[in-house]
DNA sequence: CATTTTGTGTGATTTAAATCACACAAACAA
DNA sequence: TTGTTTGTGTGATTTAAATCACACAAAATG
């Protein structure tokens, strides 16, 4: 296995718990590598959600499709993000969304066997989900203030303000099903 | 201390991490109880937010108002939920939002510093705050998925399954503001 | 008790955004 | 390189929901 993706990760845990050597040892066998081409599915509705995925590099989309076929972003996730269908992955039921790669890339597999076993065996990595959790608490709840009173010019002025990088790397019509607005609408915000 | 306000939050962190007496008679050291009016505010915008809430009864909403004196609520919450300004109590930031007792009730209150320290010196309230986090996120997100592409009478009903006891409790004008809809518009969907 | 405040239904009107329908450009594939 | 798919702008039209404007009922208040 390519010691610098385990580093990558290492890096990512030590920013908010400390970790030895001997620890890392031990933690970095609960995951595993996947190397994932533009275009290919790491999720499809209906299938068993085996894995969260921390990402190495690439870009990546996680979405689900309503009663009218149309996309629904729920997540973008780029380097050193963590990304599944949580709602399923978490409670173990099948998948109702989807996971699509944009720009190739390489990830880390998580079982929730595995985090549920790193989380009881280091206190120090229960409390490294607790702190990463918290975050994605926090940012959830901005999501949904700005989806429950931000007009579509506010939903796109902050999604430019969190993601600069993103709104140069991905088409337009993404950006509107992640803000929950039309593509004209979108297109008409910023002349 | 009402030993009894302190037996419930016992009973539900059991629910989660088994706790032995000796165990729990240091926990409870870091929660004070609070008695709550109708209409009382147990946090104002540009309040510091000193506290994390743990609901013993009653009912409450978190909410904000926008630019245009408009409210939005992003929580209500009653017997064994915990409230709070989440994005400005973990970064500690003053707040943005108001909490305001709809009934009347007692809360248990934390700090920030208390709900670290707690979780730093027991592994298995790190693992209690570590769920409750994962479930309050499972939640959002499908919350979010919801505001995305749910129509009215879907988050309506949507809402009607999940907090049934609400749905008698609380005006629907109160309804109307948590799940993004004007009043006019709810109340002709129930025709 | 009377009276103010708060909640709720319902019609009429307005409005913002979705949808429909194009044209054209850029990226990708054969 | 040529055709095909994918992305993007922009006008015209439709539509769902917000807003405005009431009436009346229920609850809280003095």
């Amino acid at each position: 296995m390519n010691l610098y993706y385990m580093e990558k990760l290492r890096t990512h845990i030590q920013h908010i718990a400390p970790i030895n050597d001997e620890e890392f040892e031990e933690i970095k066998t609960h995951f595993t590598v996947k190397r994932v081409r533009k275009g290919q599915y790491l999720l499809s509705e209906g299938d068993e959600v085996k894995h969260e995925f921390f990402v190495l590099s690439g870009i990546y989309k996680v979405f689900y499709i309503d009663g009218q076929e149309k996309e629904y972003i729920l997540q973008f996730a780029q380097e050193n993000w963590w990304m599944s269908d949580y709602p399923s992955f978490f409670k173990q039921k099948d998948a109702t969304m989807y996971i699509e790669c944009l720009v190739e890339g390489e990830v880390l597999c998580l079982t929730l066997q595995n985090r549920e076993k790193l989380s009881a065996t280091f206190h120090k990595m229960e409390h490294f989900f607790r702190v990463k959790l918290t975050n994605g608490y926090v940012a959830l709840q901005l999501r949904i203030k700005l989806l429950l009173s931000g007009t579509p010019q506010q939903r796109y002025e902050e999604f430019a303000r969190l993601y600069p990088n993103l709104m140069q790397q991905i088409p337009k019509k993404l950006i509107a099903e992640f803000l929950g607005v039309s593509r004209e609408t979108l297109s008409r915000l910023y002349q």
